[in-house]
DNA sequence: GCGATCAGAT
DNA sequence: CACATCTGATCGC
């Protein structure tokens, strides 16, 4: 977790930075108005959000990583003690206002913090946010991914939240004459609630702390704490219960929604929701199903994984399920690919030929005997290893021998 | 009496 | 299974 350096989402002492994924509860633990441990990194959203969290919290602790530039940090090594350099790039997460991935890179490697994400594989900006990724990555193996593994389990498949959220408004929609409260926290799924308002033309009711956090987002008008103009009304999670539905039925006709990526609705027992004729629960989730969680392996190729969300059995560890998209192997041909790729060439075609990396090399050889292919090089065969200009063959020859960088180092 | 931490409920 | 959050009990100062 920790190289001595910088701790993700971890608040005890023995780090000389600090680094805030997103402002839920669960990754703030530890974290109080009175801590000061050291600088703390954040998204500018979550920097923004953070007061109403942390009334009293010394701003000036915070630090502001703007989503998709690099920022050097120096530190002490704690082995040597000598100065070190870590460079620090922020990724949108897409889980919450403000959640960001960490991409870091130092002496000890590469490593990813996903902190809580979703990687959706449809819709707008997919295509951009895979390519900012690869090429925030450079052409570096990724030594350590440290993984959103809440729902790393193949029995753990949901749609999009954009079609998730048209079930939503179906739902409501054909109940015309019901109240409606929907179970959210005190951060996340506002695009489920923006897109219920614009969609029925009606306003969301919120408790007045989350009327704040809306103010905030910048989407106030959306939102009222009058109980008299909606219907619709957004409630604390933790008061959402059947009792609650069957208490508010008997005052007037009211539904329940509980947008939730756990499979609680098809459970046979221990389940409270599935024998509610109330409660409606819509696989509207803020964390990657298993399928995009493989996407998301895939493209990255990792050496090792490691999952944040500990479990006692091997039901959701990445490692069970993604060992053999990981290792040396696996991270070079991810950087052979991109190569490819970055020259034009067609990798969907080549996909199979690569993973054979000794061919390869005599293919690129002959390619490289062309006119053409030889002009090109000289101008491609320069790759950036770790802040170094190398040659790309040596680059590849250092990591197919398993080079220093490539041992673990934690 | 306050803050930190944890079990339990929702 | 396990989300994020609140409440209440306990411990140490």
């Amino acid at each position: 977790m920790e190289s001595g350096m910088i701790s993700v989402d971890k608040w005890s002492y023995g780090s000389q930075a600090y680094f805030l994924t997103h402002l839920h509860a669960d990754h703030t633990a530890g974290l109080s108005s009175t801590w000061n441990r050291g600088p703390l990194f954040c998204s500018r959203l979550t920097a923004k959000l953070f007061p109403c969290k942390f009334p009293s919290f010394n701003l000036f602790l915070l630090r502001v990583l703007d989503i998709g530039s690099w920022f050097s940090l120096s530190f002490t090594s704690p082995s040597s003690g000598s100065p070190t350099t870590i460079y620090v790039k922020a990724i949108d997460a897409q889980h919450c206002p403000g959640s960001v991935m960490y991409l870091f890179r130092g002496d000890f490697g590469c490593m990813l913090f996903t902190g809580d994400f979703r990687w959706e594989v449809t819709g707008s900006g997919v295509e951009n946010r895979r390519a900012m990724l690869l090429d925030a990555l450079k052409n570096e193996t990724l030594d350590t991914l440290h993984l959103d593994n809440t729902y790393c389990n193949p029995k753990y498949s949901f749609p999009s939240r954009e079609v998730a959220a048209r079930e939503v408004v179906d739902i409501i929609s054909s109940h015309p004459k019901h109240d409606v409260v929907i179970a959210i926290d005190s951060l996340g799924k506002e695009d489920l609630l923006l897109h219920i308002s614009r969609e029925l033309d009606i306003k969301i009711w919120v408790w007045p702390e989350r009327l704040q956090i809306m103010h905030l987002l910048g989407f106030h008008e959306h939102f009222t704490t009058q109980t008299s103009l909606t219907r619709v009304r957004a409630v604390p999670r933790y008061s959402f219960s059947i009792e609650t539905l069957e208490a508010l039925n008997t005052i007037r006709p009211t539904i329940g929604i509980m947008p939730s990526g756990l499979p609680w609705a098809t459970e046979q027992n221990g389940n409270p929701f599935s024998s509610s004729e109330y409660i409606f629960v819509v696989p509207y989730s803020d964390h990657s199903c298993f399928s995009e969680i493989q996407e998301f392996i895939e493209l990255l190729r990792p050496i090792k994984i490691k999952g944040i969300v500990s479990s006692s059995s091997c039901c959701i560890d990445p490692c069970y399920y993604f060992d053999h998209l990981c290792g040396t192997q696996q991270a070079i041909w991810r950087i052979q690919a991109k190569i490819e790729n970055d020259e034009g060439v067609d990798t969907s075609v080549e996909a199979a030929e690569i993973k054979s990396s000794a061919a390869k090399e005599t293919k690129e050889e002959e390619e490289s005997s062309t006119v053409v292919g030889r002009k090109r090089r000289r101008i491609l065969d320069q790759v950036d290893f770790f802040g170094i200009r190398v040659s790309r063959v040596s680059l590849l020859r250092r990591l197919c021998r398993g080079g220093v960088r490539l041992a673990d180092t934690e």
